[in-house]
DNA sequence: TGTACATCAGTGAACGCGCGTTCACTGATGTAC
DNA sequence: TGTACATCAGTGAACGCGCGTTCACTGATGTAC
């Protein structure tokens, strides 16, 4: 890599930085795109070289994120039930992502910035509205891989549907604790997606599982 | 009601129904506030004494319609299980929201709205923000009928997120739709709430049901 | 029915703000020979 | 290794835009007597 090419990321990676760092310490809303240019000592016609909105800067490590997700999603090998398939994918690509992450940013770092996302209402909104794109993408491989056409068939979206809300619950039920770290999301969302099935089934008098509350007694969609 | 009263309202109504058929007429982003007011023949500062922002406006009517379906929930004999208390309180509240709307706009300018906020970046966003807002207070709704903590008990809000998601999913693709009516969307709902048991099935080796196929053949919550 | 006063919807004009864009330019890095 | 030229990251200043707010004000409606 050339000299000029390396200090280009250089550049990039200290505005990210700058930018994440004062959304997660002072509010998304409360920092200017001025700030953000000011904090990494360039001008503010230089973030707009490398971001194409102040949102585009927030979402890129989440970006990246989701791209080792919808990867791992397609490595799934083909006999594996489309829920399972969602929920191995995740599973497998949690190491991945991690290290994706710390390429960029200190893991500590994109973890407080997530929190931020759920108590910014304009970031909150962005923020799902990616969450609908990817599903839809990730329907559609859900579907290729059940060799169905996605507007034929309604269970590939409903699928990547009900799984990605299981998720933003998770995320956001995550977000509102104070010990959140990453082990604890992990955790919750092994314990919500177990809930699928009870939750849906009509009988709730078996006994209501509580979050944390112990290794999760059953999953959903064995055979 | 007195005439200054009755004259509010009058003012209010016209400002509402300007702003929507700007916005379905020639789009949300390319509609400013000044338009509305010049539409509605009051100045912009009137607007903003009805309105607390654009997207105020925007969301009014679907504020009336949410508030019907919470009513609904809320009015579902407590012995039937939650997804079914959640349908079928959607079936129940579908004339009633119907009624409410067309108190304000016609029916089908609120319908050709609906398909603006699909496809509008920002609005779409603050949609599911909101309905992220409306998940959580039916989950308490249904915490309470089953006599749960919302916070020591995953299943009200994953059935309620499940709901959720199915409805934004049947939205999304009716508004892509060319025939979209009223019709098409209580069609659409249905076929896709049937959807939810046979998707998170492992198995899917069962026939495709194409959407509108015929007549739902087989409910995913009866006892 | 009339008068005096209070309330309050609507006005017009100006402003603050931050996002994102446009312009003409500088100077460092890369490349060809 | 050196020179000439091309590329392109970064600059600074100014601007357009629309949202939402603030101000001091007018005039219609409501109320008390």
């Amino acid at each position: 890599m050339g000299l000029r090419e390396l200090k280009k990321q250089r550049t990039r990676d200290l505005l990210l930085r700058s930018a994440l760092e004062l959304f997660a310490e002072r509010g998304y809303e409360e920092t200017t795109v001025d700030d953000i240019a000011d904090a990494a000592d360039v001008s503010q016609r230089t973030f707009f070289r490398y971001f194409a909105s102040k949102e585009d800067a927030a979402f890129f490590v989440s970006r990246l994120a989701e791209s080792r997700f919808v990867e791992a999603v397609r490595a799934r090998p083909a006999g594996e039930a489309p829920l399972d398939a969602l929920r191995l994918a995740l599973v497998a690509s949690w190491s991945t992502i991690g290290e994706a992450v710390e390429q960029l940013i200190p893991m500590e770092l994109h973890l407080r910035f997530y929190r931020v996302i759920e108590s910014t209402p304009a970031l909150l909104a962005a923020h799902l509205r990616r969450a609908t794109e990817l599903e839809e993408e990730i329907a559609r491989v859900v579907a290729a891989r059940e060799g169905l056409d996605v507007d034929a068939d309604p269970r590939p979206r409903v699928v990547v549907a009900v799984f990605g809300a299981v998720m933003r619950v998770t995320e956001r039920i995550w977000s509102a604790r104070d010990d959140a770290g990453l082990a604890a999301l992990r955790d919750l969302t092994a314990t919500y997606l177990d809930q699928v099935a009870p939750a849906l089934t009509g009988d709730w008098r078996g006994p209501a599982l509580a979050e944390g509350a112990g290794p999760t007694p059953q999953r959903s969609n064995e055979t």
